[in-house]
DNA sequence: CTATATTTATTTTGACTCTAAATTTAGTTG
DNA sequence: CAACTAAATTTAGAGTCAAAATAAATATAG
């Protein structure tokens, strides 16, 4: 159906407000003169249009009417520019042992950050959403944003969504991430909450900043220490009827793989095997530093070390063996290994391309995300801030700084 | 970026034209009252609307102004529908061997078909394009309508087509429909030629009026003599970087099958082996009627002969397997399984609901479609009023019967 | 048959938005 | 200071819609 609204004649000012506010979130320092010719409006349009947003908040006129240095004729324009704090958006990626907030602009810009450790598995759902609460509000506090100018706030979290942004809780596991975090925040704050599986955020994430930037087929697997993939075919983020699209890990166990774990936790479970047997390997010496963490491992790879090799050698044959599923069905441009592991995966990407062809007959290309552990929280910022972009008009300001 | 059109008063006619259209489109003989209520409009306004459509041929004017029978009071009514032949749209099935046209109205009622084989698998694009061409005139004449009333053409083949509708081939076998279709029926006729895959046409017309109808994110496998899936998350099609999503061939090579065959060319590959062997089986009997078809096994396996239900067996672990990964990976809601086998494949359904659990933990439910062979062109008729629909306001109407 | 009730259609008025063209303003240049 | 130039403002005109008042067409009651 169409939209109910009806159209009356302010709709014409909400449609070219929100153009004009688009190609202002795309540049900087603009004159009137510009915006006229991004949009197509007349100069009386333009200028009436953005004096109503200055008016809401959203833009602010730049004070310097002649611009820096280069010499122009005629009469100085005026300058108008995103207000990109006018509100805030929050990013959370809510884990199993932590939940880290980051607080952005409206242009993305990270202006705070604040992680807090649950502090231990057992503790209850407000126990879950209190800590939350706690480091968002350090977060704001270290970004000098007060709780009332938070426009959006997305919260990646390791179970299945659904499009709605409803958690459906399948599996026993899940059921620490089912913690009424939506509600919570409302009431709390009055905070508008988007609840989002870590992958798809992830994909969202690399696709903003990362390695997938502009790509718009695209598969990004979080692959530390379980196996989720975020997954968009023409940019946009498939969820499946429950939200269980990219759930990869029961796609491993019909090929015999048997279990869900992502490379940091395989590397791990291998190293320990090979240790408890008799095999000689320098990665005796590398756990000495402390646990066996997967960056030894990979360590111990890089200093030639057969045993490490080996396991190397069986991560990228696994993730050739998903990706390649994956590439059949879906026929992505590129795939995106991300998470924290990702620092450390480069080194696997040739050998997993070099088995991709085993396993599908239209291999991707394939990438390590440059986000690292932070791939999760980017992908919460882009969301929060798609949420607002596409309501601003709706959206009223308070309490931003100017 | 948004539309490039500025937003000029005459816009929200548009949008209300567009919102009156819509409503027309989903119900008959309607008041102006009516269409008030379902657009929000002002009686002044809709009337407005409403003679502007009627103006350009979109919708007609009822003359019977007091509705049959139901006394009322009150100054009667006027009283508007679809032109429901204010244009055409043209749905292709081009396969292999043959190509098939139909034609449908606006309200996507079938008026005219028409069927022509193509004369040898050696022949030239030319020749291929113009056996098309000459179905569709057929499919037209019998339909009474004139090819300049033709306001879009879908046609489904069996090769992947990106997003854009171009064709990527990278098989020597798909080059078979590689045929300049496009251009050729623009240049002839001026048609807007939309191409897609045959699969994801499935998918579409499964979803309009067979056993998907409704359903947000649904699979549909064109299982007949190869196997393609068409896919659906929250409405839309999934098309891959190179319109390559949804080719599971590959996919089951990698499970171990090794073959690219649908559930037709298999039974009858398995049965001939059976014949070849030793194998006490009625299959012979059945198979004496003519060459052996799939509904040869299918009949003997409901007559009880063991040979043909091993087959049904291996056909449903088939499946299973296929649709496990499917499900794993999308979480589509329903399964549909569709084309010519569709008839006889309801058997299966049982087997292979009960085989599923070992290969996906999110089971979905899993049909056959009702629209047997005709699945791919009720689907393109689906895509060519899809983009009608769209676009109305943009065509112009001409030579269509009033 | 007339008066009244009821529903629809039309007209009028006013508000909002946009474009286009003419005019004014605020600078630079010489 | 005058000439020039680009931006801003003003004015006139048109498209669209809502709201309210008026007119039309029919059924029903008396």
């Amino acid at each position: 159906m169409a939209d109910t609204a009806a159209a009356t004649p302010q709709l014409l000012r909400r449609v070219s407000a929100g153009s004009v506010l688009e190609f202002m979130r795309s540049s900087s320092d603009v004159t009137v003169t510009a915006v006229m010719e991004a949009t197509g409006l007349t100069r009386a349009t333009a200028i009436a249009v953005c004096e109503d947003l200055k008016e809401r908040g959203w833009i602010r006129e730049l004070e310097n009417q002649r611009a820096f240095g280069g010499y122009q004729k005629g009469r100085p324009a005026r300058r108008f520019e995103l207000n990109e704090r006018a509100g805030y958006v929050l990013g959370m990626d809510v884990g199993v042992s932590k939940a880290t907030v980051v607080v952005s602009d409206l242009r993305g810009d990270v202006l705070g950050k604040s992680s807090l450790p649950f502090p231990d598995a057992e503790i209850s759902a407000e126990e879950r959403v209190s800590v939350i609460d706690r480091a968002a509000l350090m977060a704001l506090d270290s970004a000098g944003a007060s709780p009332d100018s938070v426009l959006a706030v997305a919260a990646g979290i390791a179970a299945p969504v659904d499009r709605n942004g409803d958690v459906l809780v399948t599996q026993h596991f899940w059921g620490l991430f089912d913690v009424g975090l939506k509600s919570a925040l409302r009431e709390r704050h009055g905070w508008t909450v988007l609840l989002e599986n870590d992958a798809n955020l992830a994909a969202l994430g690399d696709r903003w900043r990362g390695a997938a930037a502009g790509v718009e087929d695209v598969v990004v697997i979080l692959a530390s220490e379980r196996l989720g993939a975020g997954m968009l075919d023409g940019g946009r983020l498939l969820h499946g009827s429950r939200g269980g699209a990219g759930e990869l890990a029961f796609l491993e166990q019909v090929q015999g793989v048997g279990d869900t774990f992502g490379i940091a936790s395989l590397a791990r479970v291998w190293a320990a095997q090979a240790l408890a047997g008799k095999a000689r390997t320098s990665l005796r010496a590398h756990l000495q530093h402390g646990g066996a963490e997967a960056e030894h491992v990979f360590a111990a790879a890089a200093e030639g070390d057969a045993v490490a090799l080996k396991i190397l050698d069986r991560l990228a044959d696994r993730m050739a063996r998903v990706i390649g599923a994956v590439a059949t069905m879906l026929n992505p441009e590129l795939v995106v290994i991300g998470g924290a592991v990702a620092n450390s995966a480069g080194v696997l990407l040739e050998p997993i391309a070099g088995k991709l062809k085993e396993f599908t007959a239209t291999p991707p290309r394939v990438a390590v995300s440059p986000l690292g552990d932070s791939i999760v929280t980017v992908g919460a910022v882009r969301a929060g801030l798609d949420y607002v972009e596409r309501n601003s008009l709706d959206l009223e300001l308070a309490g931003a700084v100017s």
